[in-house]
DNA sequence: CCCCGGCCGTGACAGATGTCACGGCCGGGG
DNA sequence: CCCCGGCCGTGACATCTGTCACGGCCGGGG
């Protein structure tokens, strides 16, 4: 009985190139493709397959926003997280979205046929040096609301800009904002900002 | 006759895949791959293919300066650059470095086997739209010191640091910034590093 | 109950940043 | 030859940023 495998992965090359090499395995069977994380959702809720492959970066909904609702939608297969970046913070959050694995592109492709078998049979698949830097890195030092106006702070906005977004006095912002730099031993603001995504906070 | 294929890609299961794709095509062989830009030299250099395939964002020499040093130091094949992100300038510095192809890895994986067999024909192939869309967007309206001081901003120094690496007065550094800014219609250097790499211009 | 910590805000300050006007040095083109 | 434009630099200015000290409001825990 061969695995049912849902992928979803916005780039279509390397998408029908992963199918390819699924295919090449017998006890594998790709039931589904998605480009999108509406897709994704959409794919998966249809056919219910044994695991779910889904990247973290994609337009509209990303993997990770994917796994955790269909973890919470009483999804009953598994959830395999692929992703480009190295980033701690995005092992935790998978994993809290309730992924059963963790792969790298920078892995073996062998990896990802491996990772889906075991997961198929209720193991759970993470790399090892991945899960230490994880712990390692500890929780985020930011509170909800500097996380915020971080966030609202990476599109290059001016502090007013902020304040008005988000409904707040322009020192306040300038208040969080430094803690935030203060937190993560930044210089800028725009380096605090790319500290905290490349940590997988923001 | 096979079209002999060297390809560049620095995610191992991207890379694998893709090898995977084009091994099931009779007449395309792989012979070798590379995950950074060094190792794509070196192995064009050695196995002079008759098509080498490179990506363009990879650890140390990026797949744009590989082509440009091939081009220039008389390899025979044909270069074809695939990437990930649709930026005109990209197209433009590829056609400069001497690229017959060029694709985005969210075309079909189809495309790849064919651009193939297209440029080791001798043809170019390049996406219409992007080529009309990289023509309507013009050459970078910035000189060439503007350039450097936007690039060295782009590590978020402060303006000392930046005129301290290039050796040159924080008074003209601000000068360069500020009109960069200007010729960009951005509020921020922030925003107009992001707009000029956004742009290709970097 | 009181204290603590997160959150919001104000005021003040030093330093960084962005803009402008101005001048000098060069090399190329009319 | 002179003019122009890129490049380098200075000085001055208004504004924006980042930091600090301070106070008030809340909710949870000891």
């Amino acid at each position: 009985m061969a695995v049912r495998i849902v992928i979803a992965e916005d780039q279509t090359m390397v998408r029908q190139a992963l199918v390819a090499l699924l295919e090449l395995e017998p006890d594998l069977e790709v039931v589904a493709q998605a480009a999108t994380g509406d897709e994704a959702l959409a794919m998966t809720r249809k056919h219910q397959p044994d695991v779910a492959v889904l990247d973290i970066e994609m337009p509209g909904r990303s993997g990770i926003q994917v796994a955790s609702q269909l973890h919470s939608s009483g999804f009953g297969g598994a959830i395999v997280i692929v992703t480009t970046f190295d980033r701690p913070g995005y092992l935790r959050a998978a994993m809290a979205a309730g992924a059963r694995g963790f792969l790298l592109k920078d892995a073996p492709a062998a990896d990802l046929a491996a990772a889906i078998r075991r997961v198929a049979a209720g193991e759970r698949v993470v790399d090892p040096a991945l899960a230490a830097a994880a712990l390692a890195e500890g929780d985020s030092p930011l509170t909800d609301r500097e996380s915020e106006v971080l966030t609202a702070a990476a599109s290059h906005d001016s502090i007013a800009d902020i304040a008005a977004r988000l409904h707040l006095s322009p020192g306040t912002v300038r208040n969080h904002l430094s803690a935030a730099i203060q937190k993560l031993g930044a210089r800028n603001r725009a380096e605090a900002v790319q500290m905290a995504q490349q940590k997988g906070w923001l």
